[in-house]
DNA sequence: ATATTGAATTTTGTATACAAAACACATAAC
DNA sequence: GTTATGTGTTTTGTATACAAAATTCAATAT
């Protein structure tokens, strides 16, 4: 028996796709809000289906709902940003752990091509092409843990952090140059099977780009303080 | 200024607690269908905000998307289980690392007055008790961390937990006088301002059960191996 | 100039309506 | 006794309707 309408996919799910989308290219901005009926329009759909969508994504906390006003793009923090880091360590550190129990050597393979066009260059200048990899990198790591939840939240993370503030850096907190390194030791400990060292690599590697944003607090209180005191 | 219009709830919201509740306290048991109308009525509100609770639960995988044929309280296999065990692994790991960092003398007490009526007991017989103050002591320590993402998703898990299969021993996989030791070893990691100690104190009370959810995947099959070999 | 008021307008939250899909069950065919 | 077929009923997915709340903005008062 074939699995019928598996296939058929609800408005809600179509829509909810389109509007994460628009929010990690940033076609809807953190702190806008967002209109209903406009919207709706240019999707050609009524509001139920839009609505319906919005309230994922508030659960996701991609968007967030002020009562009687309206779903605005969440805007996070610097603060918040850590959290999620923390977050995205001990999650991302699991599906390191379970990948290193249960890669292919083709999977393998594809793991190490993710970096192999800038494994070489003494200094990487493709920021956005880095950054795409450094996605793929983590999205499949986190496949090859294949575990449901773990890979739906996750994918939330991964959005929130590349939706975050800095625009220029393309969602990267550390550069390229820094983190390639990082990337290679990951792959090297979960293709030779070994989870604990794979979990660890990726908790550092979340943890250093932790520090980097706890220091830029520092210096944005700093700043502030400064400020305050002129 | 007043923060007006915080305390204003949608009926999603509250019918999101109900259904919630109902799972949790199986009015709605694993693997039924949702009956919409049948629901709405009983709740006395139309099937708007009740489908947006639904999906809302949907995605916190409480409740299954059928498309075009409903809503169904979300039953996990074993399996699935020992996935959501060893997110709460390294979640409540997290969590026991934060509470460390910044519990209060006061919320100390508090933490330890949890388990006093049974912390003298050398043989733990009201299961029932044990297990509301087991989940008080999770979601306590999850709330000193007080991390916004981290108490959500925990609160959700928390909640699978709860409504899984074993009904006798209401949701707890070991036995009161076996995770009684661990409850205080963490408390005590906590109290004494040790993150390190606490996070890997709660990993270990995880990971002991994950290897009996993994016992009984083990003798499962080996049940039905026999049954199919007869 | 700034603050306040108060219609006019827009947007939200929820109910309701309705076509299309799924389901149930009786009857017919093999 | 199964397996198909057809038809009436239920339920779903989406649009639409509408009262209540929020927002806008011009007119007035301070």
């Amino acid at each position: 028996m074939k699995n019928l309408g598996a296939e058929y996919e609800n408005l809600d799910q179509k829509v909810y796709q389109i509007i994460k989308n628009m929010i990690e290219d940033r076609s809807l901005l953190p702190g806008h809000k967002i209109p209903q009926e406009k919207l709706a329009k240019e999707l050609g759909i009524s509001r139920t289906p839009l609505i319906s969508a919005l309230k994922f994504l508030e659960h996701e906390k991609l968007v967030q709902v002020k009562p009687r006003r309206g779903f605005f793009v969440r805007l996070f923090e610097t603060k918040e940003m850590i959290g999620i880091f923390e977050l995205r360590e001990v999650l991302e550190g699991l599906a390191a752990r379970r990948a290193a129990q249960g890669i292919t050597d083709e999977e393998c393979k594809t793991l190490r091509s993710i970096f192999s066009d800038y494994a070489h260059q003494k200094n990487i200048t493709d920021i956005s092409g880095y950054s795409r990899a450094d996605r793929r990198f983590h999205t499949m790591i986190t496949q090859l843990a294949s575990r449901e939840f773990l890979a739906a939240m996750l994918q939330t993370f991964n959005i929130i952090s590349l939706a975050y503030q800095n625009v220029p850096s393309e969602g990267l907190i550390r550069h390229p140059n820094d983190t390639i390194k990082d990337h290679a030791a990951i792959t090297d400990a979960i293709c030779s099977r070994n989870p604990e060292l794979a979990e660890d690599l990726m908790k550092t590697h979340f943890k250093r780009a932790i520090d980097i944003l706890e220091q830029q607090i520092d210096e944005k209180s700093h700043n502030t303080t400064i400020e305050e005191v002129s």
